[in-house]
DNA sequence: ATGCCTTTGTGAATACGCGCACAAAGTGAC
DNA sequence: GTCACTTTGTGCGCGTATTCACAAAGGCAT
């Protein structure tokens, strides 16, 4: 962290935890719930309920943002959603392109979450000429080609890679290029990209192996059977494979 | 302490940090790339690159899993790939359903980096009647009614809920209640489950705003215009939103 | 106004994660 | 065998994150 942020970090604003800023759209998505059923104020200890956290640490979280609570009532619902919106940079629209329009890029175009958070799709882009023309959410794919023109056009600020893992690093390349500065990456792969870009990764199988892992600890561990001949073998033997499958 | 005691303790004791566990599949992903590029081995230093961390935490994450490399040399790639791949569980199968089949599901169902990691789907569900019948991925869409006989059936463990937010809690009840011990959430809901249960959550319009977040900062930050009149005002104040839009 | 009750905001303690830097361990040349 | 060189494995210090626990602050009844 550099001085500069050193300093400023006792003012509400600005110095926020990252740890705090992934927990601020969980409160938001809370609270406009609350907000949808007519709740007017809510405890620290209701809302923490709702977002599945600890209470002192939602009200740490929301102590960084400034002090919008009252104490012995709570905090004012619609106040807060303002507040964290504000904060999250959500009272303003942010232009996205959606590159590769496979099925996943498919389902993120038609994906209401984004749209209902300030999110708006100026377009969506293959290098598949059969994907080329067709009609996906009211949008028609458009040529890779045209990528520049369009994130200069629309003033695309975020790029969302749903392409093979192989086409990712490129189009990465490309997309800063041509001036955005923020990335969410759905390919399996680590994109390399220059200071003051951001890049942030969403990988489903990723997650589906976190799980295996927990599962698999529940049944007992990996120090089952195969590991008393295999776990502590030297490396230089060849043979683990034929040993955990005998 | 003996690198041996060490070891022992570490693989029998199960002390593998959630950050670590995070790491290895990124680190998996890494290691089969460079064993289709034939590469027999890799120093940490490479194969940090790679992956996208410090070469210091690479070999401290390695380090939890045994002492697999060799000082000088590097590691061995294939071995690499066996051991990380039995820590995470993936030597053996796991079947997971799918419930919900809408763009989400459908992308789901067709994604590549299940089944080539070992994970099986044993069915796609969905409580929509022009849904169910539906030929998707090579799999035929079943009713919500079978969850339980499917589950049963096939020996499901994990299940991945694709669901609107409003059903993904009482499919969430209905699988656990069923005999899941592991939840894949692509809902935007917490949800709750009892102990002995794990939820891991990826909710894509959570990553966006963060982006939008350090994308604002870049612009100057939420202290901009309207927080010199709004962002300061105390509780209570109701005119915020016309104070930022005026 | 006073006192009780609720709930916030935060100091302090603890736990965790990261990365530097280096000793230990292994390789290979001669 | 010995020496030079490479790379691992890890001790250590530092900063961040989490949680507890409580004083301070506000509301409300009387």
């Amino acid at each position: 962290m550099t001085p500069r942020q050193n300093r400023q970090r006792d003012r509400a604003g600005r110095g926020i935890p990252e740890a705090t800023v992934a927990r601020l759209p969980v409160y938001l998505r809370a609270l406009t719930g609350l907000q949808e059923r007519g709740v007017a104020t809510v405890s620290s200890e209701e809302l923490a309920a709702a977002a599945g956290v600890n209470s002192a640490k939602l009200r740490k979280d929301l102590s960084h943002l400034g002090s919008y609570g009252t104490r012995g009532v709570g905090y004012e619902v619609e106040y807060l959603v303002y507040q964290i919106s504000r904060e999250l940079g959500l009272t303003q629209d942010w232009v996205v392109a959606i590159i590769g329009v496979g099925n996943l890029g498919r389902a993120l175009a038609g994906y209401g979450g984004f749209a209902s958070r300030g999110f708006r799709v100026a377009g969506l882009l293959d290098a598949d000429e059969s994907i080329v023309g067709q009609e996906i959410a009211g949008m028609t794919v458009q040529h890779i080609d045209r990528l520049e023109d369009i994130i200069a056009g629309h003033g695309v600020s975020i790029a969302v890679i749903a392409t093979p893992a192989g086409a990712a690093q490129g189009v990465c390349d490309r997309v800063v290029a041509a001036g955005v500065t923020s990335v969410l990456n759905f390919a399996p792969v680590v994109l390399s990209v220059p200071d003051g870009v951001d890049v942030r990764k969403v990988d489903l199988s990723i997650e589906l192996q976190i799980l295996a892992f927990h599962e698999q600890r529940k049944a007992g561990g990996p120090d089952g059977l195969a590991s008393l001949a295999a776990g502590d073998a030297p490396p230089g033997a060849k043979q683990y494979v034929e040993t955990v499958e005998a």
